[in-house]
DNA sequence: CATGAATGAGAGTTCATTCAT
DNA sequence: GATGAATGAACTCTCATTCAT
């Protein structure tokens, strides 16, 4: 008897495809991260990937393509982590923090790719994925929005000064950013409560100034 | 009567050859920046120039030497402009603020080279070029501490609090470097009197933090 | 019913394999031979032997290989050759005889590439491929050897002078060469017996010398 | 006062510019033959020879025609060799034996042009040159008429067989070049009776043949 | 006459993409 | 659907030659 699909699940050969996609991705983003997008062959994706050549085109249209869906990955998930950190409970200050500790232990856990989206994000050129590099920066933005909605809310409640709040969550998340980048040498591994201490520098310093304030008498 | 040259000026010859030198990293750095390094071909590079291709290679060993010779010069002038900061009087504020408002100022001025720099620092492959990677990164770590040793003379004086101070001039940098950055879609065009704001608002939310403090009585 | 394979007879792939390599070195020998090896582009001998010039990368590394192919190809054959000579029956004589005559045929049938042996041997510069020239040279003295053996059992059964069998058999691989190479000229063309008679003049000269002994009363 | 030059001298001019080419050929001769005529450049050559680039091709229409003029001077030099042997006093013997010493003591003062013209003889391709190179094989046949005519003698006489002189010739030239060849490994290097006991073997072979005589009881 | 910076045709090589199997 | 041999456009780089100085 064959396998009723009901229309909001996908069949089983659909189900291969998207992991065979997977497999190929995750091919594409090691050795794009470790040896960049133009000195990695579609040769060497292959091999990796353990499939032909041939195949990698019936799946993607072409490398540029890989190197999109790997962003498109990766920005998809930025937005969706900033999201949830702004359920968090309590103020600005607890949602910011919990969206710097998610990105700070996301691009711990996908570091290659995050090398990556740093440096060839100008790459895509065609005009056919012209539109592509649009859809991330207009994920990066989004990203701000939401950061800058926990921001607002606190304007609103004059918490926080009644500055721009989109231009401060693009302060706090160059901040967060700088940090996620700044592990990437090969022997920099943050130990857990290091990273604590890190998101509460930046957390501090964003909401707090650096500037010594007296104790009154 | 033939002109006297001293022995610390170099003669006409050199001069032209640096000049030459000069027009051809020029060339290369818009087309580099417009189009990525990769995208770029050397016949482009000369044709930009107006120089015959294998002129190029009479003052460059490769292409990769081209590029070398763009970022060599900007992070020359990012450690000079910091250097140059820091000389202005006043406290950490005021030196902070110089250095931001001359960051954003160059970077303006270099916006093609900037945005270079910001993806193709990882291009570098070949062994032997791999050192001046190393080179180029000793240069941004001296932009921190150049910052960083006007914070520390800050928390020695008590004035700001006792924190890593190379870290808050990461910190710092880093949203500098966001501001600079941000501004490179290509009809965004700041006014002198916005980045003003915008340096004062960065200035602002590092030293004083976003949060809005109660006037006392 | 699949046709069984043996396993020592290779599978269809790989003698297709195979086969074009064979073009492609028939082709690049041609060309070699005609023009010179410097003087012969890939290009050149990608037309003609009806392939894309990638094709040939993918059969051979570059362009020094292919060279390297056709020289270790005749060079092989040569070394065969000499021993099959020295099985034939009979003395130095006999075996010697056998030798310049499969050399001759040899180099007729393969004119072209014996022209290009004579003169791209030094070519070789690289690092990697020194070795192969070891391994020619080596060969070239190992036939010195397989006739020098003839030669040597003469000289213990005291049927030829006491000499260096070494320097012997170079002398009379000098003079077949050189007898080779002779030919070479376009339109000179030998007759059959022409290559007996050749044969015989050299076998005659070295055996017997060139000065008329008298006949004794 | 003005130099009066008679016609038969040359001026002073004259003689400079011939020294200067000598002195270009003489460079270029040591580079060819250490690196190969395709594998050196014109650069090189000016440096070897101190001069600027532009002044060989004063002396040179290009770098084809230096590679003419050491040939040139090779063969010349060849056929005045030939010819000087055979004025040596007495039969074919003692002049073959006078013009092998003379080549091999040639080739082991010149052995970096030797090995030259063993490989680059072929090269020239363009029509202007074509000439040269059928000058230079007139002049290889001249030293085998030259070498011949001894031979044609000594068979007149009937001491030697009556052969082909001129096929004699080539055989005999053909063992002493083969001698000289041989020399061109680095370390191998004769000593002067070394050479002689060399000569000696080749005219004994020659003359005598290999085969060893019954002393008649 | 000497020079060497400028030149650009042309070289070997790479690799994303196609398509017959 | 999977494959990888074939492809050729496009690349970087070389170097013999020219010519203004």
């Amino acid at each position: 008897m064959k396998q009723v699909k009901s229309n909001h699940t996908s069949s089983r050969k659909e189900r291969e495809k998207v992991a065979r996609q997977q497999e190929i991705l995750k091919a594409a983003r090691e050795l794009f991260a470790r040896k960049g997008y133009h000195n990695t062959t579609l040769e060497e994706i292959a091999q990796h990937a353990e499939f032909g050549k041939g195949t990698i085109y019936n799946y993607f249209g072409s490398k540029e393509e890989l190197l999109y869906g790997i962003i498109d990955h990766l920005t998809r998930d930025v937005v969706a982590l900033a999201q949830d950190s702004m359920t968090t409970r309590g103020g600005a200050r607890e949602k910011l923090t919990a969206y710097a500790k998610a990105m700070i232990a996301y691009s711990r856990a996908n570091s290659d790719v995050f090398r990556l989206i740093m440096r060839e994000t100008d790459c895509f050129r065609s005009e056919e994925l012209d539109g592509k590099v649009k859809q991330m920066r207009a994920r990066v933005r989004r990203v701000r929005e939401i950061i800058g909605g926990a921001i607002k809310e606190e304007i609103r409640a004059k918490k926080v000064k009644s500055l721009d709040a989109l231009k401060l969550a693009a302060l706090f998340d160059s901040m967060v950013r700088s940090y996620c980048l700044s592990r990437f040498g090969k022997f920099h591994y943050l130990e857990n409560d290091e990273i604590d201490d890190s998101v509460a520098l930046v957390v501090s310093v964003f909401f707090d100034g650096v500037v010594e304030r007296k104790v009154k008498g």
